[in-house]
DNA sequence: AGGATGTACTGATAAATATCATATTTTTAG
DNA sequence: CTAAAAATATGATATTTATCAGTACATCCT
């Protein structure tokens, strides 16, 4: 039998919490649980979406395609997040796509539980105006990193990223595990321009490798490398 | 005698058109009115905020410091909007300075009138909400741009965009006339690179200059640019 | 297992951009 | 109105980053 929402862990970080019970109930009944693997996409840039997608398990990329050929990824959300809110809330097609970078598990909830509920529920609303101040002032921290900062220290700065938001494993390396191409389309920059930086982190002792997989090494200079020396 | 908000032309542009007779009147009560030449401040990074203004007339930009000493401009906000929203919803410190580039004249909203409503009217939160989702979709926009985007075809789209949202004067020249350095700003350049290129459209004929103003001659071949040939 | 395909890596070079130095023009202040 | 200060402009050069070419791994697939 499928789990219910109000049962549900991930729902204590997101807007969901200021939902009612009657509410919940409602999301809860006509929410559909989604299996995906890796590398498949929850939506394509431009889809008009039908609802949102609060991600129970795994992480997902939200990237924007250039001009140019290349992705940028502008967010990696995971367990407790929703993906998909602002396009629902301004009733617009999506600005982003967003994939599967790992294994998930995603709950979709069809838009009317939740327009219906921000026009009803202030608490929701303001629950959700809160994620969304939020997410607009990391998007400002974005912008000034990737405009001020060079790819060395922008490498740097995704490294520890990923550490603080998505832990280690046993073994010492990043829980999550991105390709070269996508660790550089977080930072944006070219795949090769990466793949150097990190060459070069490995040989000053900074990370360790094996195979994609990454760990951190030396925190504490890769943290002066941000900051700049 | 100090003008009323319900009767303000701007209120129309933002969220404050969703507030009701009694709210609008509570706002009205407690507003002040300020008068900023260009160059002054009206707050800055890490300020707490008491309130929020909104802007009656001029442009103000929202920049960011970073640790290298060097300024970038995340937005340029004007008549009707709200500046400081995104710090009270959030009830943190600003995370941008919020400096006029023209004179402007601008009122100071206490954030009771406003965190007092936000609870009470899901019309109004809703409203702010979208604004929000509006804003945060444009961050994404400028993440993009200058990630995959060259110098040059950026500020061919700051040109754009100014005429755009600024308009000209009767000279045909920008309204909005920033200096070459807050240009460079905007785009997240070095002031030299960005005078170089300006030269460059000017001698391409893309644009014309007298002292600080600028021209737009061939909007063709400057979205031309921006889309990459 | 073994070719096939994609991803990771390295080197050589080119292109874009920043920095430093300095000249010129514009604006400001007295 | 004029001297000083600030902003704009341009040249020379250094640095950063991208691009192109090619090799080495790894993993996928019947």
């Amino acid at each position: 039998m499928e789990s219910r929402c109000e049962n549900c862990i991930v729902r204590q970080f997101n807007s969901l919490r200021a939902m009612s019970k009657e509410e919940l109930k409602q999301v809860s009944d006509s929410k559909t649980t989604k299996v995906l693997k890796k590398g498949e996409s929850i939506f394509g840039e431009g889809d008009k979406l039908n609802g949102v997608y609060c991600v129970r398990s795994g992480v997902s990329k939200l990237s924007k395609l250039s001009a140019n050929g290349k992705d940028q990824i502008v967010k990696l959300a995971s367990k407790g997040e929703v993906i998909g809110q602002r396009s629902v809330i301004a009733e617009e097609s999506t600005n982003l796509s967003a994939i599967a970078v790992s294994d998930m598990e995603v709950c979709f909830i069809p838009k009317e539980s939740i327009t219906h509920t921000l026009q009803k529920n202030p608490d929701f609303t303001l629950e959700v105006l809160r994620h969304m101040a939020h997410d607009l002032k990391e998007a400002d921290d974005v912008i000034v990193n990737i405009s001020q900062k060079t790819v060395k220290q922008r490498i740097a700065e995704a490294f520890l990223y990923l550490k603080k938001n998505f832990g280690e494993d046993k073994d010492g390396f990043l829980a999550l595990t991105l390709s070269r191409e996508d660790i550089s389309n977080v930072v944006g920059t070219a795949t090769e321009s990466a793949i150097r930086i990190i060459s070069e982190f490995k040989k000053k002792g900074l990370i360790h490798t094996s195979g994609k997989k990454i760990g951190i090494k030396d925190e504490k200079k890769l943290l002066e490398m941000v900051e700049g020396f």
